[in-house]
DNA sequence: CGATTACTTGAGGCCTGTCAATGATGGTGG
DNA sequence: CCACCATCATTGACAGGCCTCAAGTAATCG
């Protein structure tokens, strides 16, 4: 059984922009279809290309890139409504795995379609751009917090952004948010050691700020936990959906 | 005296995409003018939106965050045939500043004709989105680099990438480019601190393998330093030039 | 119920940051 | 023409945040 992209769950979410109703009648036709994947299973492999491209619909995963000598960053975390594979669409191939943490629910596209999509309509090829830009701008972000933070403000950086970024698609009670990862995939994301990480999450639940046991986040303190992160009000965006 | 894009010095390299002669065309109209940068100018600003963006045609500058407490984040080098503001475009606004090193000469154009690209020229469109699919790409290297490697490996990292990328818009000669950067630049890239950066740079030197004195990259061992920096080898890409 | 995976906690050491002082260079004004 | 100042590069000493090593607990699974 398919959603078709009109009945999108998704897309009644406040954190999506709306889209004219030929758009969305182009974007069914655009899907091609929808793919389980199971936790652990690798959905795009650094260094190749794909002919699909993604929707992440329902499940959480990661992205990551591996460095010859095992170490590995986590570049992102991807979270229902994220577009999975515009690398492999616009240039050859991928420059990093994507990997689902739970099992997901993924809404496919031709990568061959890709090009009717700029020909014909072209404010969705906009979104995408936009997409693209967003992408850019967490990035730069989290180079930024990696780069100039200690480790005690990158950890509430991340947490505060899981919170934020979690309630806007949905997720989660007023104080609480799944969040099905592992504290070795958090200190991969930050450049933390494991050991350094949980440590660091241990302070951050004694002081009441926020805890994170099993698969769930609890924030106590929201307004601490910004603070603590060294970031000006997280800018919540609208962000396209495709 | 205006360049025009049909006769763009840029578009001669080999580093560039080329593009047919209708978009050189529209590309001719979309571009409205030049405009000369002195060093240490602000040529965007994070937080602002902007009527105008731009691609770097002659000189250097660089991206930054800058966060309340002072400490700043270079997020990027800017050089020859570089884009400048595409968040402004297709976002509300920059989430970074941009500022002159040297000297710049930049080609400018208007963000309310963008729209117009999109709809009259998905080829152009598509490689906007291809820049900034590029410019995730780099920023998610970047990313793993700061996270992931040692002090030593980052700066070789830079340099390699500094080296390659300046022989590719045809700076320099055969074992050297420019570098017009301040080591409180690098280290700011690389979130090293100042002394650190400078101490390691010294190590690299008496190690034969790159020289960086006075606005000057030298490169003694390529070998060598992209060994150091842990990178398989440079995936040098043809970037669309807009 | 042994094996596996993830989380927790303590001890010790090193990489890197901070502090501080000196040198080198270039621009400016008396 | 030289004293003065500002900026940037260099070098040494010292401290601390974070990493590594190691061991133990808890939870899940076949």
């Amino acid at each position: 059984m398919v959603t078709s992209c009109s009945n999108c769950p998704l897309r009644k979410l406040d954190a999506f922009k709306d889209i004219s109703g030929a758009e969305l009648t182009f974007m069914d036709r655009f899907k091609t279809g929808e793919l389980e994947a199971q936790p652990g299973t690798e959905i795009m492999a650094q260094g190749q290309s794909s002919t699909h491209l993604f929707t992440c619909l329902r499940g959480m995963g990661l992205r990551y890139k591996t460095f010859e000598n095992g170490h590995r960053q986590v570049i992102g975390f991807v979270m229902p409504g994220d577009f999975i594979g515009l690398q492999a669409g616009v240039m050859s191939e991928m420059e990093h795995s994507v990997e689902a943490s739970t099992q997901m629910a993924l809404c496919t596209f031709n990568r061959s379609d890709l090009w009717t999509l700029f020909k014909s309509h072209p404010s969705l090829a906009y979104d995408l751009t936009r997409i693209a830009a967003l992408e850019e701008v967490f990035l730069g972000e989290a180079l930024s917090v990696v780069g100039q933070l200690d480790a005690h403000a990158k950890v509430a950086w991340a947490l505060q952004r899981f919170f934020t970024r979690l309630q806007a698609v949905g997720m989660g009670g007023d104080n609480h948010v799944p969040l099905p990862y592992r504290q070795q995939d958090l200190a991969d994301a930050l450049g933390l050691s494991l050991v350094h990480t949980n440590k660091t999450l241990a302070r951050l639940r004694e002081a009441q700020v926020a805890t994170w046991v099993g698969s769930r986040l609890t924030v106590h303190d929201p307004d601490e936990l910004a603070k603590m992160a060294h970031i000006d009000l997280a800018t919540v965006r609208k962000r396209p959906l495709i």
